[in-house]
This record gives C-alpha cells, sequence and structure tokens, in this order.
RNA sequence: GCGGUCGUAGCUCAGUUGGUUAGAGCGCCGGUUUGUGGUACCGGAGGUCGGGGGUUCGAAACCCCUCGUCCGCCCCA
C-alpha cells in the first residue's frame, strides 16, 4: 500500500495568512475605504469570460494573449478565460447590462487574477488586484481624479514616499501614428546597434523599445524622437490640463518620456506609480486612458480611464502587520460558569465589544490565551462571583481587578 | 519561454575532507503555580534532510532527473 501523497499548491500560487494576510487585509479596506470618499461604486465581474473578451481587447499578438493566459474549453465546447486583468470584464459587462445609461460611471472592484508566468517575489500565477475605472468620460479631470486617488490611496497606507508616480502621454491616435512613424524612422536607422529583443521589439512592438534595459538599446533610446514633438493641439491641451489638474490637487509627479503601455488600447494619459524597493516588480500601480477599447468590443465610443495595483506588492511594502486585538476574554471557571458565560459574551458582542472566550482549558491557559489576543479585559467568572451575580473584571494592562454585576460588565469594558 | 540561485523541525538557520541514534534559537505543548496572563527556570513533542534514481561498505553532503523557491531577462500589478 503506497503512502498517500498531500497535494501540493499549484505553481504560484499562494495560501495568505496571518500577518501577511493582515497586510493585505489592510490594504484592500483601505481601498474600500478611499473610494467612496471619491464615490466610485463597487461592482463585482465573473473570474472567467469568453476567451474572445481579453484576445480582442488586449490584442492577439500580446504576450498575455498569446502565452500567459488560462484559456480552456468548458464541458460544452466553448472557450473560456480566467480573467488575466479586469479592465476587458469591466467593459464587457458595461456593454452587456447597458450600464451606459449611468456614464461616466465610477467603478471599483477588486479580486483575483490570472497569469501563466514564471514566478517571482510579488509576481504570482494567481495574484490580485485593486482596480479602479472610469467608463464614458473624455474629460482630462477624469485622469486626475483617478490620480488623486491613486495617491491618497498611498499616503493613507503610508508608503506614499517609497513611491514615485511616472506620468506620460500617448497622445490621441493621430499624435500617437506620428510619434510611431517617427520612433521606427530612428531605430531603423540604428537596427544593427539594437538589443536582438529590440530588434524583435520594431517589428512587433516598437514602442516598447523605450522602456528596454538593455545596455546596448539605451543610446539608441536617449537619441529617440519623443512625443511632445508629435503632438497634436488637442493632445497637448488634454495632457496640460491633466498635470495641472495634478498640481492644483497637489500630488507630485514626474515626466517619464518613455513610458508606454503594452495593450494597444492606450490613448493619451499613460502612468505608473514606481518604487525602487521591489526588485524588478517596480511597477505597483499601473493605468491610462484607453480610449478605443469599448469599440473594439463592439461598444459605442467611450472614452475611459483606469488603474489597478497589485495587491500582493502593495502588501510588500506596507509590511505585516498583527491581527487587530480583541477587547474582552471571558474566562469561566466550571460548567455553571460556561453556560452563565454564553449570556455575557453575548451581550459584549451585541454591545460592540470584540470578545472571545476559549473552549477549553484550565484558567491558566485561557488567561494566557486572553493575553495573547490582546485582550484589554479579562472577565473572571467563578463559582465565588457567580454565586453573587458578579464577575471579576481584570485590566490585563494594569493588573487590577474589581468585582462587577453581571448586567455591569458592558459598561465597565466600554 | 531563457539564464542563474537555493531547498535540513511550524519559522530563521547550523551540520567538519561522505562516517553511529540529524542540532540550535524562536514558536508550540507541559511543569514549577489544583482560581489568574506577560517574566524566569525546567521538561517535552515535532524531521519522508523537497521528491525519485544513481555512486559508495556508508549520502543531508557527490552525480543525474524532477518538483518547488528566489534573482535577472521577457512581460507585467
Amino acid at each position: 500500500m503506497s503512502k498517500i501523497q498531500t497535494p501540493q499548491a499549484i505553481r504560484g500560487t499562494q495560501d495568505i495568512f496571518g500577518p501577511e494576510q493582515e497586510a493585505f487585509g489592510f490594504v484592500v479596506d483601505t481601498f474600500e475605504r478611499v473610494r467612496r470618499l471619491y464615490n466610485f461604486k463597487r461592482a463585482e465581474m465573473p473570474v472567467f469570460e469568453p476567451t474572445a473578451v481579453f484576445a480582442r481587447s488586449l490584442g492577439e499578438t500580446t504576450d498575455v494573449v498569446s502565452k500567459e493566459m488560462y484559456s480552456f474549453d468548458d464541458r460544452s465546447g466553448d472557450s473560456l478565460t480566467l480573467r488575466p486583468e479586469f479592465t476587458a470584464g469591466i467593459v464587457r459587462a458595461y456593454l452587456t447590462n447597458g450600464w451606459q445609461q449611468h456614464a461616466p460611471l465610477k467603478l471599483t472592484t477588486h479580486g483575483p487574477l490570472f497569469r501563466y508566468e514564471r514566478p517571482q517575489k510579488g509576481r504570482y500565477r494567481q495574484f490580485h488586484q485593486i482596480d479602479a475605472e472610469i467608463l464614458g468620460a473624455g474629460e482630462p479631470a477624469a485622469d486626475v481624479e483617478l490620480l488623486v486617488m491613486a495617491d491618497q490611496l498611498f499616503k493613507e497606507l503610508g508608503i506614499d514616499d517609497g513611491v514615485t508616480l511616472h506620468l506620460n502621454t500617448l497622445g490621441d491616435p493621430e499624435s500617437r501614428a506620428a510619434w510611431r512613424t517617427a520612433l521606427v524612422a530612428h531605430f531603423e536607422k540604428h537596427r544593427g546597434g539594437l538589443s536582438e529583443d529590440s530588434q524583435t521589439r520594431l517589428d512587433v512592438n516598437p514602442l516598447r523599445i523605450l522602456d528596454s534595459k538593455d545596455p546596448r538599446d539605451r543610446p539608441i533610446v536617449g537619441e529617440a524622437p519623443v512625443i511632445d514633438d508629435s503632438l497634436t493641439d488637442e493632445a497637448r491641451t488634454f495632457f496640460d490640463a491633466v498635470t495641472a489638474g495634478l498640481d492644483a490637487a497637489g500630488v507630485a509627479w514626474t515626466r517619464n518620456a518613455r513610458l508606454v503601455r503594452g495593450f494597444d488600447y492606450y490613448r493619451h494619459t499613460a502612468f505608473e506609480f514606481i518604487t525602487d524597493r521591489l526588485g524588478a516588480q517596480g511597477t505597483v500601480l499601473g493605468g491610462g486612458r484607453y480610449d478605443g477599447l469599448v469599440e473594439a468590443l463592439g461598444g459605442p465610443h467611450t472614452p475611459s480611464v483606469g488603474w489597478a495595483a497589485g495587491i500582493e506588492r502593495l502588501a510588500m511594502l506596507v509590511g505585516e502587520r498583527d491581527a487587530p486585538s480583541i477587547d474582552v476574554a471571558v474566562v469561566p471557571l466550571g460548567e455553571a460558569a460556561e453556560q452563565a458565560a454564553n449570556g455575557i459574551i453575548a451581550n459584549l458582542r451585541r454591545g460592540g465589544i470584540a470578545t472571545d472566550m476559549a473552549y477549553r482549558g484550565n484558567m491558566k491557559k485561557r488567561m494566557k490565551k486572553a493575553n495573547d489576543a490582546g485582550a484589554r479585559f479579562a472577565v473572571i467568572l467563578g463559582e465565588d462571583e457567580l454565586a453573587n451575580g458578579k464577575a471579576a473584571v481584570k485590566d490585563l494592562s494594569t493588573g487590577e481587578q474589581r468585582d462587577v454585576a453581571l448586567g455591569d460588565i458592558v459598561d465597565a469594558v466600554r
């Protein structure tokens, strides 16, 4: 008989618990609080969609679509895909549910995403993001609002000093096309000096050469034309409005003329919040304006902006956190006291006081558990106290202890 | 997908040129204290040495394969 082999977790997945989960939860809770301050609604979408949702939106040739998606045929033969990003599914929901009537629609969501990649720290096959989108708004004010919200999120997470907002514009289609043409001409002239990767990029996605890390590419990139020379007046006006809005809101940013987008549908504003504390996984929040996406999914022209941030990466910057302490631990002695304690803990909890009681153990163990849980008070209920209709309330920080009538316990520990 | 690193207790790590029953700290459990936590002291449990195969009288250590981790590239949050 062979030994039973415990199944292992799938590569690139994580079980999050304890101090790491506290950090993870802190990120999500903070995001939920901040998005309400900005009057963003919350939406839930399925974790899988028809494969076409992502293939069309991301572009068939991108790495994400061509080799990183978890795609499979379901039992009826339909090709489904575990979402590798949020935006495409949100746009699909926007179109299929008629959310256009709410435009401009400010939406947030968060949850798991899936990409078949080589795992590293801060990079997983199932990972989690928070996401914010504004659909149906072509005004630069929408870009500004999203960026100010992101900035406030970093501040409230306490990690703003390690993170920098990098900002660029990709222009409108006309600007972008002109810039692209100029870039291709420049890089073609120096093709032989480019790295092998960048020579491939030149044929597939020339903008991507700009953020190449290869030292051979740096001098050629340094002389490459910048978007500013190709911007139409409208595109320039738009970008100026965004930067002026950020300045007015007191949000620090730096221009990064080499910041481009991997996905095809981005226009105008592109941005990333970058840290130098996570190695190669420096981008902790990224996004931009994707005015062309809704049309790519068969909808009407719907200018939109959005961003997403990796919860794991944010949680790593936040650092491990302790679980919140409870207020009261009830320590009963004997069966009669254990029964009576049920009423006491119910009253405490109904009164909004975080309370716990161990299922078993002698007094010493229960006191230790009370201490470990960070309880401010122990409510000790023994035979003597019970007979008098009282309980001993002990302040665990000072060690002081006094008898309190059972009906007064909630007030005594408040 | 490419190149590299590292896998020993729940965690962080020792482990001599290959040589008996594989160690420490922290954590966990118990005791000193049969109605009182934090400190201290004492004791205990806990290990397929990632897995499989090979070399050898003998492997945690050497070789091969494999799985996983971490780092860089690609790409991206």
